[in-house]
DNA sequence: GGAATATGCCTACACATGTAGTAGACACTA
DNA sequence: TAGTGTCTACTACATGTGTAGGCATATTCC
């Protein structure tokens, strides 16, 4: 259940994976950008290392194009992505939000939307 | 001017630099905890790649030993961090947030301290 | 001054990552 | 069925990362 560490690449495959269900290799070299689209058996190379990882699965053949599809979730690997970055913080989110601050992405919408959010996690804990 | 791209190792070096400001290797090495110590060299290799990056650099030298000090500012590796992520997250923290909310390390006061801090930073646009 | 210890510097090596070429199997088309 | 193009499977290779050994040299302690 462990979740592999991905590379950049790597994910970069997995999103278009997660974004089509199910896909052959060619359909996911095809959804890189046309001006920076790695070559095919380049990304035919990170498909079976990520088959290898248990991070995506052949699901069937179609005529002699294998048909693959994401063994884990979008969701766990975001998830995991975000403990790695919090671990180098010290496992605090406020340095992470003032950085997001900075930055400019952070929104007062965004901000209010994780209050209401919070809110209703502690109203459940409370009730539980 | 270019943040470099850091390893996890790497970065726990950085770490111990900028908290110690100036540091002999052993210093550094030192600053590992005890049961999870990479080896002198280890720490050595990884300061002299650091130093190729323009990460670190060599200040002086006390007996035989040199120091070394951060050449990049934390405030600056951290933010490049952050971008990472976000770029993966298509720029938009909203996702972050959630993944911050559901790990449990964000708290209310969190979110208060970053709407105030977002507040403010809207006064100071306007009033320029 | 000599032994013990600390450092510097060089080298090595395995595994990960990004990148891709080649050979041969397969399938569709004229 | 021969030709053309696609796909697989295998191989290769440079660079980055983590790990560390070996040896020469500098320092220090007695």
């Amino acid at each position: 259940m462990a979740q592999p560490r991905l590379s950049k690449l790597e994910l970069a495959i997995m999103e278009a994976l997660w974004d089509r269900r199910r896909c052959s290799i060619r359909e996911i070299q095809d959804a890189f950008p046309e001006d920076d689209r790695p070559a095919y058996t380049t990304v035919q190379t990170m498909v079976y290392r990520l088959e290898r990882k248990k991070a995506v699965r052949r699901v069937k053949k179609v005529s002699n194009a294998h048909i693959f599809e994401a063994a884990i979730s979008r969701h766990a690997t975001q998830r995991r992505l975000i403990d790695e970055l919090l671990s180098f913080f010290g496992g605090k989110s406020q340095p992470v939000m003032a950085h997001l601050i900075e930055s400019g992405s952070l929104t007062l919408d965004d901000v209010r939307e994780a209050e209401k959010a919070l809110r209703k996690l502690a109203r459940e804990d409370k009730t539980e």
